[in-house]
DNA sequence: TGCCAGGCGGATT
DNA sequence: AATCCGCATGGC
């Protein structure tokens, strides 16, 4: 087993790994410990957090915590290079957060989970855990994703236990729309297998190159994406770090804090609120906000 | 119980 | 281009 340890404290504005992987940014990652992801509070301790990548070749797991300013990982190949991208350890936080507007709430946003950054989740993945969170709580979202690994997923042994890997898009193609039902996928369970088929046959998903309105149309090509879960995968996943997902909490934010940005459609309400958030990193902020909102609440 | 959860597809207007 | 409706499942 390879382990090594990335040091922190050349991380402008520094690095928060619970925040960052429990904010509901991905659904890729789970704690070593069996416990879920706080949906109301965070417990500020060291746990262990696996993912599994096959970034290097053949899929292996990584687990990793961060203890003394720094990340400690164990894995069967070398993590490093691929921690760094997936955790997005080169963001400078506050180069970021001075991007933002100075309002209240955005504020106390980055005040309450400074170290937090997003998550570059591999695009698949991102894909079809966001196809899975239509009118879904976070952490069925969660489970879901952990029921698509251990069902379809290629098995992975590590450190004396199997894992299974986040299933190709060939492994889902391959499932049938009952077999998705049967893990709780519901109505979604047809835009898996579908968008799954979609990749596997060649339809772009890895749309970075394309302006950032055009890319989030572009995806809407697959089964079970609108415009909300394309903004998703491309902020999450595909470095469109100015995405701005309207969901039902941001939406909410709009009528408290940001009536103005109301447009009465889409496209032109996430275009005000991206220039209201400070445009680049406009998502960043957004990203702060909703975990804010989702977790401490805005009272 | 009825409402809601990081909405979307399809039909209708 | 807007609006309405149905859609699975589970927590409260």
């Amino acid at each position: 087993m390879e382990h090594g340890r990335i040091d922190l404290s050349d991380v402008p504005g520094g690095f928060d790994l619970q925040s960052t992987l429990e904010s509901g940014q991905s659904y890729l990652w789970w704690r070593a410990d069996g416990q879920d992801f706080a949906d109301d509070h965070l417990y500020g301790g060291e746990a262990w957090y696996l993912t599994t990548t096959r970034a290097l070749g053949e899929p292996a797991v990584i687990r990793v915590r961060q203890r003394d300013g720094a990340l400690e990982w164990q894995s069967s190949v070398d993590a490093e290079s691929v921690l760094r991208r997936r955790l997005r350890l080169d963001d400078d936080l506050d180069a970021i957060r001075a991007s933002a507007p100075p309002d209240d709430l955005v504020q106390r946003a980055y005040d309450t989970y400074w170290g937090m950054h997003l998550v570059r989740d591999p695009a698949f993945g991102s894909l079809i855990s966001f196809i899975c969170s239509a009118q879904m709580r976070v952490s069925r979202i969660h489970e879901m994703q952990q029921s698509l690994r251990e069902t379809f997923g290629t098995p992975v042994t590590f450190d004396g236990r199997t894992y299974h890997a986040y299933p190709t898009p060939a492994q889902l193609a391959a499932a049938t729309e009952d077999e998705l039902r049967e893990l709780s996928l519901g109505y979604r369970a047809p835009y898996v297998r579908k968008s799954a088929e979609l990749v596997e046959q060649g339809t772009p998903l890895d749309v970075r190159g394309q302006p950032y309105e055009q890319a989030r149309e572009s995806l809407t090509e697959f089964v079970g994406v609108g415009e909300k879960v394309a903004d998703c995968v491309l902020l999450f996943a595909l470095d469109y770090t100015q995405a701005v997902p309207l969901d039902t909490w941001i939406r909410k934010t709009i009528d408290e804090y940001y009536p103005g940005c109301e447009q009465g459609n889409y496209t032109d309400t996430s275009r005000a609120l991206r220039e209201a958030l400070g445009g680049e990193y406009a998502g960043y902020t957004q990203t702060y906000v909703f975990h804010f909102l989702r977790n401490a609440g805005d009272g």
